[in-house]
DNA sequence: ACAATAGTATTTATAATACAATTAAAAAGG
DNA sequence: CCTTTTTAATTGTATTATAAATACTATTGT
């Protein structure tokens, strides 16, 4: 148990959240009631409470007199919370969970990159580049594959020096983790891919927002296509 | 007071919130203690409590031992959640907060269209067509000029099909209605603006993705480009 | 039989109090 | 001067009591 060093609280917020984005509640069930739940983990009234309020916060579940906790519909949830996110990726994420995160990502990512050209200060041109040499290293296997994939593209959010994009980190990350789980993840960064993302930061050092915003588009539209690729595949062989 | 109808708990999440998001509490700044929260607000520690859980839940606080009740780095705030953006809006948006909207709805809403495009059904184009509609009476003053506007851009995003981009409901419609307060919310939408509207329209239904995508980004760049001169003109006045 | 009303029971909302755990800062010791 | 210990401030948790909201039931009058 890894919860142990949390406090009550957290710990019923972090099992609940978990539950519900994995499906266990599903939209419209009923939760156990505060008195239930106090029982179910021998904790005083406070502190469930305390974990229900937290997750009505991040829209999860309501809670009225005499109605009792429920999980209210999912057009509710706060699917841009860090928690959430990192709740949707310990579920079992699927094909089509995957294309969504690729689809929004097809929205933020290139325009991020342009962002960037625009934007970008010497030090977070600096960051960028740390992570490209990280992942050099990766291809020859001298340091993590996938960390500094993730580390490239929150290093390219950070320089859109937009606090919208930056607050995306969070999605981004989990966006490449779902990834990671559908390639394998025992695979180093190939040399093609490695140098997509040297590409778009070198249009990125020099200012070429657009130049940048198509390279980022082209890379994760063609991403995108396998994906769509592998679902049709799916559902043809479903029939 | 608008505030009595809701429970004590919300209350003060709504207080506290909005005084975060105004500035006036600013990052790193402490907040009083639970104990004089209790005071300031004459209610009990459950609720006080329960409120600082809210806020953390939101990523706007932390609260520990000893140290209090702080506002933790933006970088954490959930800018995505519904309460905070309309916090956001209850603070006094400026052109550089505008401009950061923008850049967010340029990556998001012609991506949207573009799936709008693949996955729409029937009864969501429906829905995007009855926005339209609504605003062509709005170009005569027959309907609410902004109102059918948000409406728009809301069905385009359900038309996606893509839950993350539906959450996005929220950001799309306070960044609209921060637009509002910098051009006048008297001028009825011009027949310009609602031509532009149908045309995304008509590519959607006509399962024209690519040029959905054009179109929508079009428009939105050329709104981007008034702004940043804006900028410019009110940066040049200020040497 | 039906509708309006009143009553009841369930569940959350709020309050008050007590004690435990954490931890920053002060005090003590070398 | 540095390290350790103590202290005190603050949040964390538990318990109990009462209030408020509301879904459900029973009653009443027509």
């Amino acid at each position: 148990m890894e919860s142990s060093h949390r406090n009550l609280t957290q710990q019923v917020v972090h099992e609940l959240g978990r539950k519900i984005m994995q499906g266990s509640y599903k939209v419209g069930d009923s939760l156990p009631s505060e008195a239930d739940l106090c029982t179910q983990f021998d904790i005083s009234r406070t502190a469930t409470r305390e974990a229900v309020k937290m997750l009505t916060a991040k829209g999860l579940i309501s809670s009225r007199p005499r109605q009792g906790i429920k999980v209210v519909d999912s057009k509710h949830w706060n699917l841009f919370d860090v928690d959430v996110l990192n709740w949707i990726l310990l579920g079992k994420p699927d094909l089509y969970l995957l294309r969504h995160f690729l689809q929004l990502r097809l929205g933020i990512e290139p325009e991020a990159a342009y962002l960037a050209a625009q934007y970008a200060q010497e030090d977070e041109l600096a960051a960028i580049e740390s992570a490209l040499a990280r992942m050099k290293d990766a291809t020859n296997g001298q340091d993590d594959t996938h960390e500094s994939d993730i580390e490239f593209h929150q290093s390219v959010l950070s320089a859109s020096n937009n606090p919208f994009f930056i607050q995306l980190k969070n999605f981004i990350t989990t966006a490449l983790k779902v990834n990671i789980r559908f390639t394998n993840r025992m695979i180093p960064v190939t040399v093609a891919e490695y140098q997509a993302h040297v590409d778009i930061f070198e249009l990125i050092k020099n200012k070429k927002p657009q130049a940048a915003f198509d390279a980022a588009m082209i890379t994760q539209r063609a991403t995108l296509a396998i994906v769509n690729e592998q679902i049709s595949v799916l559902e043809n062989k479903a029939l």
